[in-house]
DNA sequence: ATTGGCACTCAGCGATTGTGAGTGCCAGCA
DNA sequence: TGCTGGCACTCACAATCGCTGAGTGCCAAT
């Protein structure tokens, strides 16, 4: 109540535009047809007439917020409109308790870090009926918490590298050599002493002048070990993505082919996806690009919302919905937030 | 030149009448339009005139092989049609050899079972320019290479499953008490001894009395272990499945959203994808499912065909596209069986 | 600053028509 | 018996037209 500042009373123009606006993007996300300031003021308590409302929208188009798709037609949001709805108009809708628990339960019956990820992009496609993403842990971003090294066969070794994230990456290491076991498990254990808790973009500091511990004529395959390694943990980090719910993608609207071609396809690209998700190391801050916001031309007609997520606000990678520009904004954020929330604190009890 | 047995000999009809509903298969699957008799005789050089083709087209109608969208239109193939096409008329276009060196090389760079299986949708994909999926090697259609034991933390064990087909599988397992060093590279050791080469299916019977080896006291990890080995093993084994191409499915036509929406829905399902890709156990065979031979509803106007997998004929799993049902059936029949038999290769090497 | 009134614009819809691709049938021919 | 040219017929599709109504911009009045 106290924030009715001032019905009737000074400065009230610019006020209301912006509830104009509002309204506009509300209804318009809701029909998805524009909308014209005669259905504004019917489902709008607004409190004047829609003439008045024209003149406002005439301001707005003015400032670029909305626009006409042709002359006697209502007004649709801009880009530029939605980025008003978003960094002011729009309220957070918070989840109700119950969205929160069913998330936290589901969330919680995982058994392994594949079906966590997999669950997650479930929850959002179904929370925000949109296509998420989710990219697990980054290697980058991950500790050292056990290196193991399996002889599989005389020449073959499996190097497995598992993280404090719950991420595990296997490599096969071919050998130079035979293998020999009491080797082999020097090297594990010398390994596991010296990369216990480093993170993994120090690995190759860590292990540095290890190779020369061993006598010359075991270093062939400890060097081979060694390079696989830094490989899978500095060199080529295999960073992961996963992605749900395409079939949302056919909900977008008539104009089919043209604008869900390029974006399924842009979908199937991991780089795109690994830069639609971002770069931002915060966790709980949520995210929005919106349409040309966006730095791949495929993907202007959509906008992104994503958020970094990790143990203890440690953000150890992103995740986020692609949809239509117009889409409900303040759910999406809501999602994304909470599943972000959830997923942290799941890693934070591995 | 032998096989032109009788130009204008006898039994012509019924020969004449297949061309035709080859040329009218090769022809719409081209041109995605109903196919006329002046535009056969224009485009196939099959001696007579359109008014004979048309006698023909209607007894190929009257047989169901054909029908018309509506009065004045061109044919369009039946599933029958195709079913008849597949069968009887298509020859398989084997690939070029630069095709196959290309399949080879590009799948011979993967460095593990996860990039191989990437690396086959992908070029399934660009193969076919269709939906392409490849399923993870069976674990119950594999074997037992190796078992590791890992302490994480005091309570906390990782036990992981390498498969002779290159599958690698991890479950976390909570100890009911402090983790013994010792008691667990016991354990390894008798698994390992116990479980060489077992098949996943048997792993059941081989620990059968393993635990009653061991000292009361020690019992509850033992058994905690085993239970895990089982579960991931033999109770609740996961199968895993990669689709990609999906923006393919944007070449479809003009009729997207109903069509499109439920087959992109489908394909999010494992159920759904383990099942399109059946249940056939030999390598070396393609199998086409056509149309409505589908028994999902929604996939009634998709064709999908599959294969087998796996090192030296044996079969571990399934691979194959879904498309439209007009598609280049001779094309996808050679690339699947191509991918498939590379893979296995691949596969045996391991 | 707001409003009612008014003239104006124009996308979308339905009805109408013309065109042409394609068909089925038939009588004549090899 | 099988093939062919000819012909009448059908009907989807495209183009054209007029109408309607939602929505606008502007203006004079309050």
């Amino acid at each position: 109540m106290a924030g009715r500042a001032g019905k009737g009373m000074v400065a009230m123009g610019d006020e209301r535009r912006m509830a104009v606006l509002r309204a506009i993007v509300e209804d318009f996300v809701a029909s998805e047809e524009p909308v014209g300031s005669k259905a504004l003021v019917d489902r709008h308590e607004l409190g004047v007439s829609s003439a008045t409302i024209r003149n406002d929208m005439a301001a707005l188009e003015e400032e670029g917020y909305i626009a006409q798709p042709h002359t006697s037609a209502g007004r649709i949001p801009t880009d530029k409109g939605y980025r008003m709805f978003v960094d002011r108009l729009a309220s957070v809708r918070p989840l109700s308790p119950a969205e929160r628990r069913a998330i936290h339960s589901f969330l919680e019956e995982a058994v392994d870090l594949d079906n966590v990820v997999e669950r997650s992009v479930r929850l959002l496609t179904q929370l925000t009926r949109q296509v998420a993403i989710v990219q697990y842990p980054s290697l980058g971003r991950s500790r050292v918490r056990h290196v193991e090294l399996v002889a599989l066969s005389p020449r073959r070794v499996l190097l497995i590298l598992i993280a404090d994230t719950g991420r595990v990456e296997q490599r096969m290491v071919d050998s130079p050599s035979e293998v020999d076991e009491p080797l082999l498990a020097d090297v594990r254990a010398r390994l596991n002493t010296v990369l216990a808790d480093h993170a993994f973009a120090d690995v190759q500091e860590a292990v540095d002048g290890l190779e020369e511990q061993f006598p010359e004529e075991k270093r062939p395959l400890v060097a081979a070990l060694l390079a696989t390694l830094i490989e899978a943990a500095v060199e080529r980090v295999e960073e992961r993505v996963v992605v749900g719910g395409a079939a949302n993608l056919a909900r977008y609207g008539k104009d089919f082919p043209q604008t869900v071609h390029p974006v399924l396809e842009a979908l199937e690209e991991q780089v795109v996806l690994l830069r639609l998700l971002g770069e931002a190391t915060a966790t709980e801050k949520v995210y929005v690009r919106i349409g040309h916001e966006n730095e791949f031309a495929d993907m202007m007609t959509t906008s992104v919302v994503t958020s970094g997520y990790g143990p203890a606000n440690r953000a150890v990678a992103h995740l986020g919905v692609v949809g239509p520009t117009r889409m409900d904004y303040p759910g999406s954020m809501a999602a994304v937030r909470a599943v972000a929330r959830y997923l942290g604190r799941i890693l934070a009890e591995q």
